[in-house]
DNA sequence: CTTCTCACA
DNA sequence: TGTGAGGA
């Protein structure tokens, strides 16, 4: 299960997570209060989140779009420790997308001379 | 510039 | 949920 150390590792702002989910900050926030996600935090107090947080917005999302409250959503996902059997094609983004948005997050945290914490674990995603 | 918390005309 | 203030 070396598999789940990747996906559980912290590694995207809170302006990637809101690229990749088309979810505003507002509401990430909000999730995280009732519980939906659990992201780590950095030494300023900034939300680092990990994929499993990405995809689980994703589920957030779409079960939002059915109509379901958050009540719905929590008791859902609260309900799905174990990756149950799913179609192999429900790929909740590709990585073509998801290095354009990391490039972008590097050129950023460039242009501020700061070393980003994702450059570091970048390389774990391009073995 | 980005993100954070709090609060609500 | 949006938005703005005030700070880091």
């Amino acid at each position: 299960m070396a598999d789940s150390v990747r996906r559980s590792m912290p590694l995207f702002s809170m302006g990637i997570v809101q690229k990749l989910t088309g979810l505003t900050a507002r509401q990430i926030r909000y999730y995280e209060e009732n519980d939906l996600i659990h992201p780590e935090r950095s030494e300023g107090n900034r939300r680092v989140f990990s994929f499993n947080d990405v995809d689980r917005l994703l589920d957030i999302k779409s079960l939002l779009d059915e109509g379901v409250n958050l009540a719905g959503i929590r008791r859902v996902l609260s309900e799905k420790p174990l990756e149950a059997n799913r179609p192999v094609e429900k790929k909740a983004i590709s990585d073509a997308e998801l290095m354009k948005y990391l490039k972008s997050e590097l050129v950023q945290a460039g242009k501020f001379g700061k070393t980003s914490l994702i450059q570091g674990e970048l390389s774990r995603f391009f073995r």
